[in-house]
DNA sequence: AAGATAACTTTGTAATACAAAGCTTGGAAG
DNA sequence: CTTCCAAGCTTTGTATTACAAAGTTATCTT
């Protein structure tokens, strides 16, 4: 049976698991990126990822660049979260699937 | 990308996700298997079920066996919003491991 | 009748998602 | 320099909801 207890719940939300994996799967986002894709207010959006900042998942990078821009990115420790996220989640497809 | 908009928010609050994902495995399970199973209070646990229960994702059957006791199976149309559910669970797997 | 257990219901608290609107900073254009 | 705009961030308010704890009802056992 799936290892629910180790659900990340910080991860597990929506929104922030929308974020979580569009950061896996490229190296960084501008916030601008995140918020086009993910079509999320700018005020939600940079809560979540505050909170997965705060929790050392997320990295951020401010530079200016043409206009001030600020770019999002998985660190070691959000990568590897994430990724034992993901095989809860595998754990409970295959479950599921039965 | 995974199509986060499918992610149907009632299946996916852990608590449910935890039920569903059992009622999945299994054609019907006792209030009292699901309660120790997943070791949530009774007040809880009757809530979340209520919910999916209103949603028409849950049948309940209340028989009377030596004890009282009711149990709980996924309709038809829970199974398929599982089903359509574990989907996105997929895809979001399958960007997260790249 | 008394107790025990299943299955609720009720109540209260704390967390949190989300939108909307305002603020601030930096660059570009006049 | 100052006006304007967009990016990023903060604040405020609302509404939802998870969850625990305690109380209630109904049914079976002794």
């Amino acid at each position: 049976m799936p290892d629910f207890d180790k659900l990340d719940k910080a991860i597990h939300e929506k929104g922030r698991l929308s974020i979580m994996t569009l950061l896996a799967t490229r190296m960084a986002w501008s916030f601008q990126d995140l918020k086009a894709e993910l079509s999320m207010s700018d005020g939600n959006l940079i809560t979540h990822l505050r909170t997965l900042h705060k929790l050392g998942l997320v990295a951020v990078t401010k530079e200016i660049r043409d206009r001030p821009q600020t770019s999002y990115a998985l660190t070691e420790k959000g990568r590897s979260a994430f990724q034992e996220y993901l095989r809860v989640l595998e754990q409970i497809v295959k479950a599921g699937r039965k």
